[in-house]
RNA sequence: GCGUCGGUGGCGGAGUGGUCAAUCGCAUUUGACUGUAAAUCAAACGCCCUCGGGCUACGAAGGUUCGAAUCCUUCCCGGCGCA
């Protein structure tokens, strides 16, 4: 039989993070975080990083594994899990991966299997100049069949496969391969309003606890405005803002919105794996008692 | 009270006689997603039916005109200036 792995995701603000110590201490589980922010070091206040005290002894793993100067992405988050996994069922421990991310989540479960290009910094950087008309003429050239299904307005995408279709001549399918754990995935949800008054209630926590402090830091250290206002959230808009781009009141307006525009694409996302089983947060007896007739 | 500028769709804001259900931005809704995924991108968006069309709309009421968001009159409301 194949280990299991348990999964816990939703929007963001839903309140994973907490449930996700109590599963673990009740089942003697690790946490691995599913953020593509929280992996960055410094980035504390501003994705909602789970605290030491909050673990309560709970071990967590993917937080804080690179700098945040550095790109990271699906390809490193899904290698460095699957070693965590491994890790933590050789010591008969629980894996439950946590988070919101859900391309991230996605690889692992299906064990997507990714080209293996690595970013080509030189000719995404030629490549950001052109308009996405002629990117995606160039994409046709290269790989017609790739461009033929691809998002012809979409830059980002564009950029991604001509780099690998220069590299390998075309856009390989994505393959799925056999995974070697069972993955139980349970989603956390609430209705959208709901979510936004705790987003805006977060909001103003986070700006309580020195959001706006944490941010002017790390560009202190070195971290461009550049970089994090393309990470986007709260870090784009704390440095719109230190930047005198934008005024605090529109900072924390748009910020709220653009916080509940991003837990609706989240949604967006979950919404297709039909494997999900959705709890909302509150329902803990049905959850223990889903989870506990599914692990065993 | 007088003068003056203005009142446009959920909001901001174009439009100043026809081609205007009304440019655009935002919000909202729906959706995409092959190494930036908190990123990136798309569609819809007055109401009613199917393309097409019909209906109701640009503060209110009248009027001018073949035709008005656009011109005129009165009224209501807001900003500013003078009292």
């Amino acid at each position: 039989m194949k280990p299991k792995v348990l999964v816990i995701l939703g929007p963001t603000a839903v309140g994973k993070s907490d449930l996700a110590v109590e599963i673990a201490r009740h089942y003697n589980g690790e946490v691995i975080s599913a953020d593509s922010r929280q992996v960055y070091k410094g980035f504390d206040i501003g994705t909602g990083k789970i605290t030491k005290k909050e673990m309560r002894g709970v071990p967590h793993h993917l937080l804080d594994v690179i700098n945040p100067k550095k790109i990271y992405s699906v390809e490193g988050w899904k290698k460095d899990t699957e070693k965590a996994i491994r890790d933590i069922v050789s010591r008969g421990k629980l894996p439950i991966i946590c988070g919101g991310t859900g391309f991230y989540i996605q690889s692992i479960v299906d064990n997507i299997v990714l080209p293996d290009v690595p970013a080509n910094p030189e000719l995404r950087k030629q490549l950001s100049l052109k308009s996405t008309e002629d990117l995606f003429s160039i994409l046709t050239q290269l790989d017609p069949n790739r461009a033929n299904e691809i998002d012809q307005k979409n830059p980002v995408r564009l950029i991604r496969a001509i780099e690998i279709a220069t590299a390998l001549g075309s856009v390989p399918k994505p393959t799925h391969a056999k995974t070697e754990y069972e993955f139980i995935q349970i989603g956390f949800s609430l209705p959208l309003e709901i979510l936004r008054v705790k987003i805006h209630n977060r909001l103003l926590s986070r700006m309580k606890k020195g959001m706006l402090r944490e941010a002017q830091h790390l560009h202190a250290k070195g971290l461009s405005y550049k970089r994090m206002e393309a990470l986007g959230l709260e870090y784009r808009y704390l440095a719109l803002y230190l930047q005198k781009k934008i005024s605090k009141q529109d900072m924390l307006q748009k910020l709220e919105i653009e916080i509940g525009q991003y837990a609706r694409r989240q949604m967006q996302w979950f919404k297709r794996d039909e494997r999900i089983k959705w709890f909302e947060p509150t329902q803990t007896k049905e959850i223990y008692s889903w989870i506990h007739t599914t692990l065993f």
